[in-house]
DNA sequence: GCCAACGTTGGC
DNA sequence: GCCAACGTTGGC
């Protein structure tokens, strides 16, 4: 029973959002490339969570931004943990900073792969249930491009997307 | 395109 | 370490 709770406690999934501006790298694009490095985050708090807190096999919203509607637009997974982004060192970048060194890279990065693809969950639409009163994206003034949503909060994401969360999230029993 | 909210910068 | 100025995000 204790070992039964340890385990399902290491291997508890977490559950993340992350914003992509369509006309910039679009799920359509994720799902060409089979994954991607998530590179240019260049917020703090966006960073911390890549690095101290992202695990493999993590499920991620994939949020549209800055198009209308706003959109989730599938399901992706952590597939690579936190590491240097490469583009804050290159100064052909346009994500290249300045006070970023080799030996103090600054920015890190985590690489994700899609899962499945929703049907698009529209920021209005999410404002409009109840039950995801409380969700970070919905709240005033929200924008961190990678932000936390509950197990509840990504349940009904996927519902509403027209996906079964049970064959989506894994199996840890 | 407007602008509210927020993060960062840098003078003091 | 305060805070004004500035830049960015992102919904509307």
């Amino acid at each position: 029973m204790l070992i039964g709770h340890i385990l399902s406690k290491i291997y508890m999934e977490s559950y993340w959002l992350m914003k992509s501006e369509p006309h910039v790298y679009p799920w359509s694009q994720l799902v060409e490339d089979g994954f991607t490095h998530w590179d240019g985050v260049r917020n703090y708090q966006a960073r911390n969570i890549m690095r101290d807190k992202m695990n493999i096999g993590d499920l991620v919203l994939f949020y549209h931004s800055n198009c209308k509607p706003p959109h989730v637009a599938g399901v992706a997974t952590v597939c690579k943990e936190g590491y240097v982004d490469h583009t804050a060192l290159d100064p052909d970048s346009n994500y290249f900073d300045i006070k970023a060194t080799a030996e103090n890279p600054r920015w890190i990065m985590v690489d994700i792969k899609p899962i499945i693809e929703l049907d698009r969950v529209s920021l209005p639409d999410m404002r409009a249930n109840p039950g995801l009163e409380g969700m970070p994206l919905l709240m005033r003034g929200q924008r961190l491009s990678v932000q936390p949503v509950s197990e509840e909060h990504f349940r009904i994401v996927c519902k509403m997307g027209g996906q079964d969360p049970d064959s989506i999230i894994p199996n840890t029993a």
